[in-house]
DNA sequence: AGAAAAACATGACGCATATCATAAAAATTC
DNA sequence: GAATTTTTATGATATGCGTCATGTTTTTCT
């Protein structure tokens, strides 16, 4: 699979929870030292450029990390639940979030110390070790990404997202979709009336079906070849 | 500073060494698994879709990490001396280099046969801690690159390479350029004739000097502002 | 349920930027 | 050191895409 496929674009889907690889000491010390936040639809779980004393486990819902652009933002991924938010705090000499991160849906957020998670890598490598395989996943996924918004044009750009959501986060070819248009637009990097034409070009040639939010990929294989041919 | 800023834009330098927390037998250890090779000017030392059986670390040189991509690659970073590259090989179930990498310099690589640099990570908690900081380092800056490519025009996106090159690579203010007009497109994701177009605008204006090789950043203010306006 | 706000939609227009063509200068090669 | 290749340079033209304006539909709020 190339590189710059739709497999690259959104989000880094880890179906192996870290946490499993903690004794059942160290799974204590998670509990005790982390609280639970409940967030609804829509609202901000982390202000890019705020302090950030915690990492973020998503236990439940939907989200997007996006960073904060006059006029316009960039997403940067899609997340959906059982994954670490928030790991560039783990830098040290910066304590800031890189990212902002709001809800698409209704979610449970876990909040872990920061300490408490450096000591955990310290003293357990097997968890360092598997966080190495998170951050070099997402890096990986990054580096797509990279490549199709700065060397595809629209139609791809949005094919290749529309594949994405539809393989990595849904898991089916129709979905209800949570993103606007708007959201749609700041994943590709292009204008929400663009992101509204392609998606009737899509719809008029039936390789899509649209309507409202509930989209159906019809003609895969021509999404698949929009995709790589940019 | 904002996260769009050029410091963000090439490379990331991480002024330790990762292996000066490695004890005096691990270190022994990676000097047995290694073998240091030399590369010319312009060679390649990793071809992205190869297999990768071990990390390199550059001792000597100076090298771009790029996606090749049709008709115009994309230069992820301008990487100097005493970094790691290719760690994403570490990842599960992903043995091949995502990225190709080439020498603008003559050049010394190390390479650590990947096992012996997994069992370190899972042996070393300090110094799987370092690699962690190291690829949090990493993406932070590819997000900033990320945003410039993406959200700036043409004069702010090579305002942030060049800024970038002067204050991360060669720590001055003059330095002799060893890409090409053509490198500078692949790192700003925009046509050769553009950077050409740009950088005479900029000496038109008495932002920089060029004389063939050598540039010299003349009104650093004027071209940080130039940046921050995208 | 009705009002207000947000999201979706569509066309006209303008501009930033790529592409193409051509040529000069510099670097590399034998 | 002459020949070939690569890099730099410049102008003309084409176009992909954003911006603006305006209207409709859907969602949200009270």
């Amino acid at each position: 699979m190339p590189l710059s496929g739709p497999d690259t674009c959104v989000s880094f889907v880890y179906e192996l929870s870290c946490f499993d690889l903690l004794t059942p000491e160290e799974k204590e010390l998670v509990d005790t030292r982390s609280v639970l936040v409940n967030y609804k639809k829509g609202e901000i779980v982390c202000k890019q450029g705020s302090f950030a004393s915690h990492i973020m486990y998503l236990e439940k819902g939907l989200v997007k990390i996006y960073l904060e652009g006059n006029p316009k933002d960039l997403i940067l991924t899609i997340t959906p639940q059982k994954n670490l938010m928030g790991l560039q705090a783990l830098f040290e000499g910066n304590n800031t979030f890189l990212y902002s991160i709001s809800t698409y849906t209704d979610s449970a957020v876990r909040l872990i110390d920061i300490q408490i998670f450096k000591q955990l890598l310290k003293q357990n490598p097997h968890f360092a070790y598997r966080i190495i395989n998170i951050l070099n996943e997402s890096t990986a996924q990054s580096y797509g990404r990279f490549f199709s918004l700065t060397h595809k044009q629209l139609h791809g750009r949005l094919a290749d997202i529309l594949l994405c959501l539809s393989r990595k986060i849904f898991k089916a070819e129709s979905f209800d979709l949570p993103l606007t248009r708007s959201d749609l637009s700041d994943l590709t990097s292009m204008s929400t009336e663009s992101v509204i034409r392609i998606m009737k070009d899509f719809k008029d040639d039936g390789i899509i079906d649209i309507n409202n939010k509930a989209i159906t990929l019809i003609d895969l294989p021509r999404l698949e070849s929009i995709s790589a041919k940019g």
